[in-house]
DNA sequence: GAAAATATTGAAAACGTTACCATACTTACT
DNA sequence: AGTAAGTATGGTAACGTTTTCAATATTTTC
């Protein structure tokens, strides 16, 4: 494997002009300049990045974690997000953590072990130790997708209930009264969600039901439609369904469709998150829009105002959805 | 940020035994080993990736390179095959190649500069330098879902040809003779499907028309619904679409269904892939299906014979896909 | 035309590890 | 008792870069 030792023989210059010529520096003759640049042409050669980290004390790298089983949104969320770094001309690391602690402990300790210039989360981390060394090290740090009270970071998010108010809201107005809700675990964003949920039933003067509440494990079409028989063997009647991501609202409308349940005609469907499946599925899915490409550069531009050192303060910043009605949902008759 | 120094001295022993307690290597006395562990307890300290790789002329990393724009087969592949690295304490490093040559160089560069212990690509590449490089470097290689002649590298593939032709033989076989083609690139399993498509009509005496046959850009449900849309604009009657992913398949039912054709009453429509989609979407599309977990851990069970040097000479190895009939296809009345 | 400034260059230190070698001490076997 | 073989330990070189410093060469300025 061809080192920068090698080059500068073959060119006849010594390595510390080698190293200004590969990190565009001035103070280097034409003359010379050209012949390291035909000696690494020749040689097809690379530096090496772990001995450039290592001596130059910064990696030129972010690290995103996700989770490990992430969903279409998450997906499109870091395409979004490793692009623009790319931009920015970082390398992007991917982490991903599982979702048990031990799984997150093992991410940390990848993370640590690469020393990464910044990092995104993109999902909630469960231990504390994570937010000890991000802080600790003094990390600049990115949440995208939710925030902490107990943490003073830099976050990007949404407002959650507001928009799941909205969505609810549509199915009142429609007619709907008797709203089932398929959400998941008890903590971020799945019960922000419920809340939005129980506001606009409140509002309007409906009674909360837990018997129309059920509670997916993970964001997938399968738990979707589990959720949705598990809801329809109740045998509480509804008339309409509030998914909290299109995944689960997919499975729903599946699961209905096994039961002879035909959407919008005999229940309503709205999901949460737009992704592209939501505008291709049979029949279209009336849902909240995520600001997917905002979210992504915003998570980017913020980020790297923290490296530059431009922003100290952290900033949380709420961007705007938008309710996209489509053929899941249809009035009451 | 602390050090294998810091350690040492906090421990009160040389670094030499710090770094044998951290490789888990043998003659440390249990005292001094309790006393260094308790040091790194303390601290938290992780050793430093770049340094340990660079000294140690290993990365424990294998590089993953995956097309940027990859779809739900990949992303699925890519899950198993990084579940399958963990197991084997591998690192994982993702790659995304762009379409373009200038992403391809740009991806190949940063490859280079890791240092990377193996690669698994997982879609075709175009440039030369990536397996000349590879090669040169004599870099244990193992190429998923595709194979070259030029190329004496360890693959995976699934027969390509006869997966085709078996889903265009069921078409055949429910009486459709006028049969649409959804394919793309000209090159890769692309073409090799069509190959199959057309050796299932010649089997059964059907005339191959090009006018049944539509090219997509890209293997996403958009560039499916474009297609069938220009399908149906022909004005070339059809009454049955074989699409070479499940995403086109899908695709064509909503642009089938925009257009008031119902699947598989008027079309009947198969896939290719079996995507966890494939068995929620409505119709539940009839595909093949591609043995995505055995294609993961073959893949990295063959890397990792020829990291350890068990296996020298390249296998190619071809696993058998599953035809899976579900409901988007039905007898031609 | 001399002094000052600036451009070009190379030598050597440093980064944080592992690998290798040398030494001191045990234990085991003739 | 004396040698061989092993265990525990530390010192130091090495890995491939960038950074810093010092030395020269060239240009600019008055």
């Amino acid at each position: 494997m061809v080192s920068i030792k090698d080059i500068a023989k073959l060119a006849d210059v010594s390595v510390s002009t080698v190293s200004r010529v590969l990190n565009e520096q001035e103070h280097v003759s034409i003359e010379k300049r050209t012949r390291v640049l035909q000696a690494i042409k020749q040689t097809g050669y690379v530096p090496n990045r772990a001995a450039r980290d290592m001596v130059s004390k910064r990696t030129t790298t972010i690290g995103v974690v996700m989770p490990e089983t992430f969903n279409m949104f998450q997906r499109q969320l870091f395409s979004m997000v490793a692009h623009h770094l790319e931009q920015f001309s970082y390398y992007t690391s991917f982490y991903f953590s599982s979702t048990d602690l031990q799984g997150e402990r093992a991410c940390l300790n990848r993370l640590k072990a690469d020393r990464l210039d910044g990092i995104i989360l993109l999902h909630e981390i469960m231990i504390p130790e994570f937010q000890t060394y991000l802080e600790a090290n003094a990390i600049p740090t990115v949440l995208a997708t939710f925030s902490r009270k107990d943490w003073q970071a830099t976050s990007i998010t949404i407002s959650e209930e507001d928009a799941a108010l909205t969505a609810v809201n549509h199915l009142i107005s429609l007619g709907h009264r008797k709203i089932g809700f398929i959400g998941g675990e008890k903590y971020g964003f799945a019960s922000v969600r419920l809340e939005g949920y129980k506001r606009a039933l409140k509002d309007a003067g409906i009674d909360f039901d837990e018997q129309l509440v059920v509670q997916a494990q993970t964001y997938t079409m399968e738990e979707g439609a589990v959720a949705t028989r598990t809801l329809i063997d109740r045998a509480t009647p509804f008339t309409a369904l509030f998914a909290i991501t299109d995944e689960l609202a997919l499975g729903a409308i599946r699961a209905l469709a096994d039961r002879g349940l035909s959407v919008p005609d005999d229940v309503s469907v709205v999901g949460f998150d737009d992704i592209e499946l939501a505008s291709y599925s049979v029949p279209r899915l009336t849902t909240i829009r995520q600001p997917i490409p905002e979210m992504g550069q915003m998570a980017v531009a913020l980020l790297y105002s923290l490296l530059t050192g431009s922003s100290r303060t952290p900033l949380s910043i709420s961007l705007p959805t938008t309710f996209i009605e489509r053929e899941s949902t249809a009035r009451l008759v």
